[in-house]
DNA sequence: ATATTATACATAGTAACACTAGGTATTACG
DNA sequence: CGTAATACCTAGTGTTACTATGTATAATAT
């Protein structure tokens, strides 16, 4: 959906420091938590989701800590930092004025 | 500001569409008129509004017609179409499911 | 008279970023 | 033993908001 990948603009930073602002997650379970939470509505493409955390990473608002499982195998588990929690902080209120000025917009039809 | 460059993504044919679907406007008017009425939070820049009007009138959902004013001064007036009308209706009830989605995830800190 | 601002349209190039499509590797199920 | 699910990664593409710039007329200021 052309449209749905427009929409997300902007947004999928503000997403994932929000779930990652409630406890470390790692990936994989990042992609469905976010559809679970939504309820189907977000479900985000690899390679959508890893250079965002990769981005996040970069920019010293989340940290990754590799996690052996008891196999072998590897998870990478994201912990959102003081400049993470400062920026969501901020995100979430931009996100606000953004609906904010939407709504005084596209308001449903007539009055 | 970068952010809300981003924001903007997708959402800005859906704007456009709605203020055409009131009323027929031309380039500039829409400029001042979108600003208006968001209290100054949407200040399109001319590099964004006319590509997203000729993209729109390329896609056959507005159509614009010269005018010609006394002075001599020309003015494009933009007009919704049936097709546009419709695509409206679906980008407002595309947004107030991407609305409903975000708010299912970012809800304000605390309970 | 002349300079500046507002009006009015246009476009070439840039930056950002979600996504496509491909890759590697382990674990579980049929 | 093949397929699906889990789990990570990245090079390249496409869309689009924006920057910067150009043209031209009308109104206002100096």
């Amino acid at each position: 959906m052309a449209q749905r990948r427009e929409l997300m603009k902007g947004n999928a930073d503000s997403l994932l420091l929000c779930l990652l602002g409630q406890q470390p997650m790692y990936g994989y379970q990042i992609i469905k938590e976010l559809e679970r939470r939504s309820q189907g509505y977000f479900k985000f493409k690899e390679g959508t989701l890893y250079p965002a955390l990769h981005r996040l990473e970069k920019g010293g608002l989340i940290a990754g800590k590799w996690q052996r499982l008891p196999g072998g195998r590897q998870r990478r588990y994201y912990y959102i930092s003081d400049k993470g929690h400062r920026l969501l902080a901020v995100k979430r209120s931009q996100w606000l004025d953004f609906l904010t000025a939407m709504n005084l917009i596209i308001q449903p039809a007539q009055t």
